[in-house]
DNA sequence: TCGCTGCGTGTAATCGTTTGCCGAGCAGTT
DNA sequence: AACTGCTCGGCAAACGATTACACGCAGCGA
C-alpha cells in the first residue's frame, strides 16, 4: 500500500500532455469557445489518461460562482424538512448544481454562523427556513444583502426577501371545515411556542376559522410547546386531565399529532370516535401510524422548484422580492371521522394566492 | 430597495482602512503570527465596520484545505442515516469544520458523480456509506486514492480504506439469543436484496446463529427486497400466506420491521404473542410504533466520532487503514416476548472487536 | 560601536482556473 | 495585391487570500 497520497493533477499537466496551452484545455473541457476537433480529442484523451478532475475551488475563485446553493433548516431530524431537502436537492441536481446543507438546531446563533460561513464560501444563493421569527431576522437580512436568498416555509418578519410556502390560513380553513363537517363543535390547538411565521399564522388561522364556523375553543385549549412527539404527548395528557374535553385536537405539525395519538391510545380515548386529531405537513409516517393521520399536505416538490426558480431570478433581478403562497390540500384519513356526505378526500385545487414583485 | 447587490469586501479594503498591508490583516485575523496590540485593534475595527466576511474560496485555494468534509449516504430519507448525519455534523461543528452532504439515492452512478464533485471541491476528507457492495467499489477506491476516506456502516469489498461500523455478527447473536430465550424455535429473515456489506453480514450472522442455537429456518423464509416499509409489508404478507408460520421475523432494519408490524396488525396476527418481530438500527420511531419495536441499537454518536477521528489520522498517516467494529446493543421492547428470566434489557457492553492498522 | 537576535511589518510570489486581448493563418472580396 | 472578416490558439492578467522572504528597528551583550 502506497503511503503517499496521489498528487493532484492540474490543468497545466493536461496541457503539457496534449501539447497545447492551458487556455485551450480549459476551453476544450468547458466548451466555452470552439476548439478544433483534433485538439479537443487530444485534450480529452490527455485528461482521461491523467485522471484530471479539475479544481472547482480555483474555478470558483476565478468565475466568482460556485454552482452551489446553501440550505439551512431548523432541524434535519424533522421529516418534513428532510423531505424538503430531498426535493430541493433533486431540483438542483437536474441543473447540475450542488446543495450545501446546514442544520441550525433551532438555535439562532448556530444559524447565524452557518449563514456567515455560507457567504464566505461564496454559495450562489441561500434557501433558508429560519428557526426563529424575530431572532433570526438580523442574520437573514444581512445574508440577503450579500447574496440572493429565499425563505422557505417559515419566514422572519421585517425582511424584504423572497419567500415561498403554503397558505397557512387556507390550510386551517380546510382542516376546520372538515372537522365541522364531521360534527366537531369544539377544538383544541397544540403547537410550538417558538415564535415563527408558520406557528403564528396557523394559530391565527385556527382562531379565525373556529370563530367563523362556530367551533368552540378555550384559552386553556391552546397549548404551545415545541414541534416534537414528546410535546404532543404531554400536551394531550394535559388536555385529557382537564375539566372538559374538546371534540378535536388540531395540531400544528404531524409530530405533535402523532404524540397526541399515542397519548389517546394509552389513555383509552378512542380516535376518531371520542376524539378527532389532525396534523400538518403530511410526512411519510402520517400514513403509517394507527389510526392513520388526517393532515395537511404541503406540495413539497412544487415549493422546492419554486424556491430554486426564485433564486435564479433574484440573481439577475436582485433587490425586488416576491412572496409566493401555494395552496395546501387536506388528506383525510382515519384519525378524523367521515363527514356525512360521501366525499372522502377533500383536496383543494392548487392555486396561487399571491405573487407580487415589489 | 436597492437594486444592486452589495459589493463584496476584500482583505485589501480592510487593509486600506486600517492603514496596514494585506499580509498584516491576514495575520491579525487568523492569528497565525503575532501582531501588535495596536494594529490588531485597528484591523478588527476596520473589518467590523466594513462587514468583512472573508472569502474562503480564495483561502482554500491558497491553503489547499477547505475545513470541510464530504459525506455521502444512500438515502437521507432513511432515519438511520439522518441521525448519523446529525451526529457527524455535531462532531465536526465542535471542531469548527463544515459538512458537505450528498444523497446518492441508492444509485451508484449518482454516487460516483457526487464523489468526483467532492474531490474537485477539495473537501479535506470523505465519509461515505456506499450504496452498493460491488458497483460502488471503483468510485470509492478512486476517491480514496485522492483524499482521506472512511466508510461508515456499510463498506464495499476489495478496498483498502478505513471503516467504522458495528459488528453485525454480534448483533445477530444478540437478537437470536434473545428470541431463543423467549421460546422462539423458528425464524424468518427479511432484508434488502441490494448487495452490500451490512446486508450480507446480517444475513450471514442470521444463518450462523440460527444454526448454532437450533432455530429452524427455511429457504423461502429468507426474503430479500429493499430497506423500506413497503417491502416489510409485502414480504410479511408473503410469509403469512405461506404454508407454515415462523415464530419470529428478524428484520434487517427498522423500516422493514415497522412494515412487518403493520401487516401483522392488519391480518390480525398478534405481536408478540403469535409472532415476534425484531428490527435493526433503533431509529426514533422504533419506540413509537405499537407495539414498540425490539431492535439493535447502533452507537451512532460513537460511530460518528470515530469516523471523524479516523479521517484526521488518515490525513497525516495516509495509506494505512483501520477497521473499527463497535459493539451494538439490544433494546428489548414489546414486539418480542419477555424471556422467562426477569432481565428486560439485555444490553451488551460496548467493546472494540477488532482494530488493526495494516 | 558592532554584530546579533527577535519582533512586527511589508513586498511579492503563489495556489489553479478562466478569459480579455492579440496575432497567425486562411478564405473571400475588391 | 491589398484588405476584411473569421476561426483557432497562446499570452498573461486577473480572482482574493496566505506566506516565504526580506527589512527596519529595538534591545543587548561584547
Amino acid at each position: 500500500m502506497e503511503g503517499n497520497r496521489l498528487q493532484r493533477v492540474t490543468i497545466a499537466q493536461v496541457a503539457d500532455r496534449a501539447g497545447v496551452s492551458t487556455a485551450t484545455v480549459s476551453r476544450a473541457l468547458s466548451g466555452t469557445r470552439p476548439v478544433s476537433e483534433e485538439v479537443r480529442r487530444r485534450v480529452l484523451a490527455a485528461a482521461r489518461e491523467l485522471g484530471y478532475s479539475g479544481n472547482s475551488i480555483a474555478s470558483a475563485l476565478r468565475r466568482n460562482r460556485t454552482d452551489t446553493v446553501g440550505m439551512v433548516v431548523p432541524s434535519i431530524g424533522n421529516p418534513f424538512f428532510t423531505s424538503l431537502v430531498e426535493s430541493v436537492e433533486h431540483v438542483l441536481q437536474a441543473e447540475g448544481r450542488q446543495l450545501f446543507l446546514c442544520d441550525s438546531r433551532q438555535d439562532p446563533e448556530v444559524e447565524r454562523q452557518h449563514l456567515r460561513s455560507m457567504i464566505a464560501r461564496q454559495v450562489d444563493g441561500i434557501i433558508i427556513s429560519p428557526c426563529h421569527g424575530s431572532e433570526s431576522a438580523s442574520a437573514v437580512q444581512a445574508a440577503a444583502d450579500a447574496i440572493p436568498l429565499v425563505q422557505l416555509d417559515r419566514h422572519v418578519a421585517d425582511t424584504s426577501t423572497d419567500w415561498v410556502g403554503v397558505d397557512d390560513h387556507e390550510a386551517m380553513r380546510l382542516v376546520l371545515e372538515h372537522l365541522h363537517a364531521t360534527g366537531a363543535r369544539s377544538a383544541a390547538f397544540v403547537s410550538s411556542a417558538m415564535t415563527n411565521s408558520s406557528t403564528e399564522l396557523r394559530l391565527a388561522g385556527f382562531r379565525r376559522q373556529t370563530e367563523r364556523l362556530g367551533i368552540r375553543t378555550r384559552p386553556d385549549w391552546i397549548l404551545l410547546g415545541e414541534y416534537s412527539m414528546a410535546w404532543g404527548r404531554s400536551a394531550t395528557a394535559e388536555l385529557l386531565d382537564g375539566a372538559e374535553l374538546p371534540d378535536a385536537i388540531v395540531c400544528a405539525d404531524d409530530l405533535i399529532a402523532i404524540g397526541a395519538l399515542r397519548t389517546c391510545r394509552a389513555r383509552g380515548v378512542a380516535v376518531p370516535d371520542d376524539m378527532q386529531i389532525t396534523g400538518y405537513d403530511d410526512i411519510d409516517f402520517a400514513d403509517l401510524v394507527d389510526p392513520a393521520l388526517t393532515t395537511v399536505n404541503q406540495p413539497r416538490d412544487r415549493i422546492a422548484a419554486e424556491a430554486v426558480r426564485l433564486l435564479a431570478t433574484a440573481e439577475t433581478w436582485g433587490g425586488t422580492s416576491a412572496h409566493t403562497a401555494l395552496a395546501p390540500s387536506l388528506v383525510t384519513r382515519q384519525s378524523t371521522a367521515s363527514p356525512e356526505r360521501s366525499a372522502r378526500y377533500l383536496t383543494g385545487a392548487e392555486h396561487q394566492e399571491s405573487s407580487s414583485r415589489s
